[in-house]
This record gives C-alpha cells, sequence and structure tokens, in this order.
RNA sequence: GCUCCCAUCGUCUAACGGUUAGGACACGGCCCUCUCAAGGCCGCGAUACGGGUUCGAUUCCCGUUGGGAGCACCA
C-alpha cells in the first residue's frame, strides 16, 4: 500500500512551489489508490502560525487536494520524538554536545575561509563528558553520524545518488531547548507515518543522505525518494515574492480556476506526449514519477493564463456562471436575472481568459449605467456618429419583434439612408452607446442581449454626451 | 570554498543511438470580420562548449562553462 504525504511549514502562504509538490504527491497517491497524508510541520516555533496554518489548508481545499490523514501536527508529537532521541543516546548513537552556538559559529567562519567545508569536527564526540552530565550546563543532542563509506540511494526522479559519508558531519537532533530539529522530526514522523515515497522538492536532496543514516541507526526501513525540480522565476531564480504573486489564493483571486492550475503546475516538470491540457481525472490516470525530469522550469504566467482559458472554454455556461459569480459581486454587481447574467456571460465567454477578466468585461451588461471611456467617446460619438444612432434609434423604436436578424437589417437600412458604406462607422458608435468602449461581442448580439429596452435607454443616454 | 544536482527554441516540453530535432505558450504575418476575441493557415526560433565511444550521438562517457541546492540549535 503506497502512503505518501506533503509536510509544509506553516511559515508562510502555500506557494507555487509547495503546491507543486501537494500535486506530484497526490497525483501519485491517487493513481495508484494509496494514501495522501498531510503533515504541518511546526516545530520552529518562533516562525509558525495559526494564520499561515489556516492559510496552507485553504490553499489545500482550493485546489482539491483532499488528503485521507491529517493534518497531523509535529509540534503535538513532541513525546515521540524524545523517545527516539533517547533509545540512539541509550544505544550510543547520539550524545551530548556542550558546544556554544558561538563556538560552532566561530569554528565555521574559520573553516570557510580556510576554503574547507564547515561541518562539525565532532569536538564532543568523543570527549568524556560523564561528569558533566549531571551538572546544569546546557546541551544539545547530536547524532553520533557513521564516518565510513558511501550513502547511496535510488531517486526515482534522479537516478543513484552517492555521497561520501565524511561529506556528513554529527547533526544535531534536539536543540538546548529540548526540541527535535528538521532532519530528525521528518525520519520519525515518516517512519511512524508509514510514508512508502517521500515525494519532495530537490532542495532537499542534500538532505537525504543524513536522513538515511537516522533511518539506519534507528533500524527502520528506508522509503523511496523522490526529488523533484523546482519552479523558477522569469530569471530563472527561485520563485519569491519579487516575481509577483507566489501564493497559490492569489491565483482564485485573479481568476484562475483550480484545475487549471492542477493542469499547468503538472506541465512544470511532467508531461504526457504532446497533451497540454489535462482534466483532474486525466492527471491521475496518466500521472507517471518516473517521467518527472530533472531540470528546474520556469514559471509562465502567459501560459498558465492559456491553460486557464482552455479549462474556461470546457465550463458548461451554467458552471461558469457559479465561477463567475463571486468576481462580479466583487465588482459590486448583484444578479437580479439569472437568465439575463447567463446570457451576458455566455457571450463573453470567448473573451475571457481568467474568470475575474471575464466578470470585468461582463459588467457593462449588468450595470444601470454606462461607464464611458472618455477616449472612444471622444472618437465615435461625434456629429456623425450621434447621426447614425438617432436614425437608428427612431427605426427601433418602431420595431416590433427584437432579434440578430431583425437588428441586422435594420442596421443594413439605415446605412442605405444615410449613404454609410462601412459598418465600422454605425456599429462603433453603437457600440461605445451601449458598452461605453470600442470592444465588445458582436454588436447584434450585444443589442438582442441588452433588450430594446436598456438600448434605448443607453442610446438617450449616450447622445446627451 | 567544499559536496551534491542540473543543462533541447525566449518559456514549458517531445524524440528504444538512426526524425528535414516534433508539439505548446509567447511573438510576427495572412484569412475571417462591425470592434475585440475565438478559430484557420503560414513564419520566426533550440540540442551551452570541447573531447571521446560508435558506421551513426540530443541521446552513452569525460572535461569546461553556466545555473541551482546544501554545508544552521530553519524547514
Amino acid at each position: 500500500m503506497i502512503r505518501v504525504r506533503f509536510a509544509p511549514s506553516p511559515t508562510g502562504h502555500l506557494h507555487i512551489g509547495g503546491a507543486r509538490t501537494a500535486l506530484f504527491n497526490y497525483l501519485f497517491a491517487r493513481h495508484a489508490k494509496g494514501t495522501f497524508i498531510l503533515r504541518i510541520e511546526d516545530t520552529d516555533r518562533e516562525r509558525s502560525t495559526q494564520e499561515y496554518t489556516d492559510s496552507i489548508l485553504k490553499g489545500m481545499e482550493w485546489l482539491g487536494f483532499e488528503w485521507d490523514e491529517g493534518p497531523f501536527h509535529q509540534f503535538e508529537r513532541l513525546e515521540l520524538y524524545k523517545e527516539h532521541v533517547e533509545k540512539l543516546i541509550k544505544e550510543d548513537k547520539a550524545y551530548r554536545c556542550y558546544c556554544t552556538p558561538e563556538e560552532l559559529d566561530a569554528k565555521r567562519k574559520a573553516l570557510l575561509a580556510a576554503g574547507k567545508k564547515p561541518k562539525y569536527e565532532g569536538t564532543c564526540r568523543n570527549k568524556d563528558l560523564e561528569p558533566r552530565t549531571s551538572n546544569s550546563e546546557p546541551y544539545c543532542i547530536r547524532f553520533k553520524a557513521p564516518q565510513k563509506g558511501n550513502v547511496v540511494f535510488q531517486d526515482i526522479c534522479r537516478g543513484e545518488i552517492s555521497v561520501n559519508r565524511e561529506e556528513l558531519d554529527d547533526m544535531i537532533i534536539l536543540r538546548t531547548d529540548g526540541t527535535p530539529t528538521y532532519n530528525f522530526t521528518v525520519v520519525v514522523d515518516d517512519v511512524t507515518m508509514n510514508i512508502t515515497h517521500v515525494i519532495r522538492g530537490d532542495d532537499h536532496l542534500n538532505n537525504t543522505p543524513r536522513q538515511i543514516q537516522l533511518y539506519q541507526a534507528l533500524e527502520y526501513p528506508i522509503p523511496q525518494f523522490a526529488h523533484l525540480p523546482m519552479i523558477l522565476g522569469p530569471d530563472k531564480q527561485k520563485l519569491s515574492k519579487r516575481h509577483g504573486a507566489v501564493s497559490v489564493i492569489e491565483y482564485k483571486s485573479m481568476g484562475f480556476l483550480p484545475e487549471a492550475m492542477l493542469n499547468y503546475l503538472a506541465r512544470l516538470g511532467w508531461s504526457h506526449g504532446d497533451q497540454e491540457i489535462f482534466t483532474k481525472k486525466e492527471l491521475i490516470e496518466y500521472f507517471d514519477l518516473k517521467v518527472v525530469g530533472k531540470a528546474p522550469s520556469v514559471f509562465d504566467i502567459e501560459k498558465c493564463t492559456w491553460v486557464n482559458s482552455e479549462h474556461l472554454k470546457k465550463l458548461s455556461d451554467k458552471e461558469l456562471m457559479k465561477w463567475t459569480k463571486p468576481y462580479l459581486e466583487e465588482l459590486g454587481i448583484q444578479i437580479a436575472d439569472e437568465a439575463y447574467a447567463a446570457k451576458a456571460i455566455h457571450s463573453e465567454r470567448e473573451r475571457g481568459k481568467t474568470l475575474k477578466e471575464l466578470a470585468q468585461i461582463t459588467a457593462f451588461y449588468l450595470k444601470e449605467e454606462v461607464l464611458f471611456d472618455e477616449a472612444a467617446a471622444q472618437k465615435w460619438l461625434n456629429e456623425n456618429g450621434k447621426k447614425g444612432l438617432k436614425a437608428l434609434q427612431n427605426k427601433l423604436f418602431s420595431l416590433k419583434s427584437w432579434d440578430e436578424k431583425i437588428l441586422h437589417d435594420t442596421f443594413d437600412a439605415i446605412m442605405k439612408e444615410l449613404g454609410i458604406s462601412k459598418m465600422v462607422e454605425l456599429a462603433q458608435p453603437c457600440r461605445v452607446a451601449l458598452t461605453g468602449t470600442t470592444v465588445s461581442p458582436g454588436i447584434f448580439e450585444v443589442m438582442a442581449i441588452l433588450g430594446k429596452e436598456r438600448v434605448l435607454k443607453r442610446f438617450e443616454a449616450a447622445l446627451k454626451k
């Protein structure tokens, strides 16, 4: 039975990189009919907050990553870690270290300055510490790492990784204040939660050999590892705030569909032939960790937006209405007439690449007053334009039926009457009068949807400009 | 500095050692057209570099360069 986990630390919102890691864990679990576990790594009490925990959970829910177990909090498992530390001490696989952070820092700097790798030299490792254990001098616990040979493991994405144990020093597993450190808690947690596959960002690749030593010291089975390539900003640097939106919840407010985010994120580092657009179901069906690439990828908001527009196209009018509604409300629009709003959204659906954009361009239908773009009004609501509008107004007023065909015929008649040869010259003033801008769906479609009453009312207002 | 990892169009990616190196986003052009989209067609554009191995390297090996990560009493 396959068991995977996503283990964010609540020191920030769920960001793009974390979401992608969560996605690959999720897809892997669902594909294999395994278990997906959520674990909050909050041993850093200084930086972890409830606010971030809530935000991460919200992000997970929005993206549709239902977890099967958890969320577990490491902070609630402190006893478990201490038991494991005790075990290692009893077996002489860990020891007390009385070095102060200041001493360590100085040594580290000295080593670095000498061009050497700054690792702990083992000052307390072989010292006879017994006389000091009884006094109250502060100490932390270090892992007594094996020093000979190589740590070798097979990474599902990377292949064989080998590191000489000399590169690894005796890491601290329990801080002076009695709290465990990350490299120790992950191991204890992954083991006790029976994690079979550790799927995480490749910034953890260097930690893996240390963790493997811990598994071995604890005499626990070692899980499979898969290290995912990072997601970078357009400047090829690690994605950060200065690249704009990095937290997934911002993508929600920008009007992205969660399924589109899944789709785009999945295609960063993974592919399935030439296919670009995937439903969540397809992702689950096709996903394969072995196909995941090794090189980091740049997050491209342009392509993400295109993927979103493709998903938008697949929505039914009813679904689209449901998704768009909150964005309309954000613009202060309450939908009174559902059928009318549905027609309005339908007419714009090919034009909006995000839900937010769709709401913005649909707004003119739903707002009482037309908000004029001044440049557009100047250009088209001039003398000539108004002449056409007046002629239209008269004809339209007496129209008995109201559909695109009849409206088109009316336009033709007026163009003939006024000697207008190009449709633009009548269509644009009309468009500006009805929508306030020079851009909209087909003019007859707009008029048909707005209905006679609104059209005439808006003409009236435009003629007064 | 040391260790580990990575390297195909601007970007995301495809290519059992044998392809005119394919697709997608973006970009440019044309068609469609009442505006804007959508759609259709066409175009631009890549194997980082240098050595090997091989009849033949994008593909395998080595080196160089470039990038990333780690070397915390952060996760």
